[in-house]
RNA sequence: GGAGGGGUUCCCGAGCGGUCAAAGGGAGCAGACUGUAAAUCUGUCGGCUCAGCCUACGGAGGUUCGAACCCUCCCCCCUCCA
């Protein structure tokens, strides 16, 4: 394992609650945390170039394991030198590991103890995805952050379902550890499974804690349970957690689910949400729940959002916005995700100024009444 | 001038005696999206006082219990021949 100090460093921590901001160091720079990492499943947050995403703020994005491995191949990308290279972005990745393939590609895919066999959506080759595997990828595209292969459970399941897939999960997580190189700068983080069960996160937490992980990752969560059971496993779980390692909450999620989700001491965040809605025309602001195709916008010649400053929002009109939508025009696609990610980093950015000077309680509470007043 | 083919709900386009407010696209309108099989998917899509009624398949008549569908005339459009 790397050295924990020189991986994650708590700069504060807010009185009121667990929220903390911490810096995360990586091979390739540093993150401050609470950090919110843009998804860029295939070597590229659709739409946007690298300068674009490390403009708008975002330090740090997501790639993923199994479609990289899929196409163009990770070992094509380590001849190539590796998978920052072969993209371009210079700052630290971290590279999910397939789990939530597992999860996502159900109908594709066979779980047994030694790993998933996959039937590839591309072309239905079949595929044995296993933890070694897994490590081995993600040490070929050289990412900053690993993960180790988990099986994300679904929603609903069984006890004794949720309970087969945890020993499952934790045993991959075992021989990940055990498969990674001793030598690697690259962190490795395990991922707590269990379910809706109280009782199996905290085993869950104890099992992963205990392997001394230089992260400790929530899984398995925003996967069709109601928003509140969501709430309550993250609330629940959260305190166990090793307090001086990173906490990431894998593909959360909507603005309000970070803002209380770092209360209870989560310091990373992906989530498709941002890049997909921007796709398909749902835009983000504090103000207003905009949906850009929406016949309303037709004539409308303000900004987007008048507190933004991000580049579509500064010279673009909403009248414009919706008639490149409409129209199918890729720039919508590109202004949209491209105000969606700055949102994003806005609100991060909020987040861990309210927490630097102990606020974060009063941000938080604003910020979701403000939340609710757009919803309504 | 002659010979064919055709005019269907916003558009394209099926239907060719009843089960037709009329297939299927498109457009329009709205909704969903949480470790991306997603520039995707879903709903809606004549009107109303809405388990019913009204208005609709170029126009006017006719046949029939019943017509978008059959017959007659008229009006347009397209193709070929002169």
């Amino acid at each position: 394992m790397a050295p924990l100090n020189q991986h994650f460093r708590i700069l504060n921590t807010d009185p009121e609650s667990a929220a903390r901001c911490a810096l995360l160091s990586t091979p390739h720079g540093q993150v401050l945390t609470p950090a919110f990492m843009p998804v860029g499943t295939q070597g590229t947050v659709k739409s946007l170039t690298p300068d674009t995403v490390k403009a708008l703020g975002a330090e740090m994005i997501l790639c993923n394991t199994y479609h990289l491995y899929l196409r163009p191949g990770h070992q094509l990308i380590a001849s190539l030198g590796g998978l920052h290279s072969f993209m371009n972005w210079g700052g630290p990745i971290l590279t999910d590991s397939g789990g939530f393939q597992v999860y996502s590609l159900g109908k594709l895919r066979k779980i047994t103890p030694e790993g998933a066999i996959f039937q590839s959506h591309i072309d239905g080759s079949r595929h044995r995805l296993t933890p070694e595997l897994a490590i081995e990828i993600q040490e070929a595209l050289g990412s900053d952050i690993m993960m180790c292969l988990d099986e994300c459970t679904p929603y609903p399941a069984t006890f004794s379902e949720a309970e087969a897939s945890l020993s499952l999960t934790l045993s991959w997580a075992e021989r990940s550890r055990k498969a990674r190189a001793d030598s690697s700068p690259q962190a490795l983080y395990g991922i707590v499974q269990g379910g809706m069960y109280p009782d199996l996160r905290k085993r869950a937490v104890e099992a992963i804690a205990a392997m001394n992980f230089d992260g400790c990752a929530l899984g398995g969560v925003s996967v069709g349970e109601p928003k509140a059971l969501m709430e309550q496993i993250v609330a629940e779980t959260t305190p166990l957690l090793p307090a001086d390692r990173p906490h990431y909450l894998m593909g959360v999620g909507t603005p309000e689910d970070i803002v209380k989700a770092v209360d209870c001491g989560i310091d990373l965040f992906d989530c498709v949400m941002p890049t997909r809605c921007a796709r398909h025309g749902l835009l983000f602001t504090n103000t207003e729940k905009v949906v850009i195709k929406n016949a309303r916008y037709r004539k409308d010649n303000g900004p987007l959002d008048s507190e933004c400053d991000c580049y579509t929002c500064r010279n673009f009109s909403r009248a414009y916005l919706r008639h490149l939508y409409v129209a199918g025009e890729i720039l919508a696609m590109t202004l949209n995700t491209l105000h969606n990610i700055r949102y994003y980093m806005r609100l991060m950015e909020q987040i861990r100024d309210a927490i630097g000077c102990g606020q974060y309680a009063a941000f938080k509470s604003r910020f979701l009444k403000d939340r609710q007043r757009v919803e309504t």
